[in-house]
DNA sequence: ATTAAATGCCACTTGCATGTAGTATTTTAC
DNA sequence: GTAAAATACTACATGCAAGTGGCATTTAAT
């Protein structure tokens, strides 16, 4: 049960960028709007883009705008890119691999709590989170 | 919205420990039994001890047992004390210090999903998880 | 008394996420 | 064509959680 804090930077600047779907932001513009470190940001809108999520436009005027509908975009989509599933879906005693036939008991007391996460995550778009995260 | 590795132990050791409630265990005996260092778990028993959830027993023939009724001790507080509730509570946008006078977006919309989280925490206790995160 | 088996304390090491720096590349403005 | 403003790449630095090691202290068995 782990949310990165590239994630968490993540879904600011996505949200920030939600805000106006078509604009192209430049990492600089976005650094102004939010609070995270601008050459830390430059790198994730990298891979931002390289995880399809954004494209990027290069030189003068550059910048970076929505590669698909944000209405599409799904926070789950952006954790497991980032973190990956396990960090959300993985044993909540933090065992790499289980062997237990049956479930223990806390697998099943958790089970219920770790859907709810994993569906909020799920049917959550960036469109829902339009102009979350902006800087205090 | 984070849960520490060491949080992850505690639930083994102390899931473990519930299953014989009276027993005084050694660090080297639940080395064997669950999969956690044996130096970090002895540092954990200790803190777990100070925090006031097991009792210490020092000098040959020591160990550690419960200090509390092990239906009282609820999943959340070990996770307060080694933690902090903020690792659970904090902003899902990472922000230390949210200054907006409504909630953003982002805020109602995982509020719900926190609340799950907390409760769920809340009301499980060691009784509920005797015999979780037996070594595979 | 001596030894053995346990916890307690403190400092150090390691690994990994986070953050920074330098420089190359791309494209536009003039 | 040159400078400016943007992204891309790669390597290095920093901070903190996780893990290790040495030795002191406590207590029971012998
Ligand atoms: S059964 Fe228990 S140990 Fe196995 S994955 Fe589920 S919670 Fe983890
Ligand atoms: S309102 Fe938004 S930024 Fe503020 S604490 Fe809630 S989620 Fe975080």
């Amino acid at each position: 049960m782990n949310l990165s804090k590239t994630s968490k930077y993540a879904f600011r600047v996505l949200g920030q960028m939600a805000k106006n779907e078509k604009e192209l932001y430049s990492a600089q513009q976005l650094h102004k709007e939010i609070d995270v470190p601008e050459r830390y940001l430059r790198r994730l809108l990298t891979d931002l883009s390289k995880y399809g999520f954004i494209k990027s436009i290069q030189g003068r005027q550059g910048g970076f705008a929505f590669a698909r509908d944000i209405s599409k975009i799904f926070l789950i989509e952006i954790v497991v890119a980032i973190d990956g599933l396990d960090s959300i879906d993985g044993c909540i005693l933090g065992y790499d691999s289980c062997a237990f036939d049956h479930a223990c008991p806390m697998h099943n007391i958790w089970e219920e709590t770790k859907r709810k996460v994993i569906e909020t995550l799920t049917k959550t778009s960036l469109k829902d989170i339009q102009n979350a995260g902006l800087k205090l």
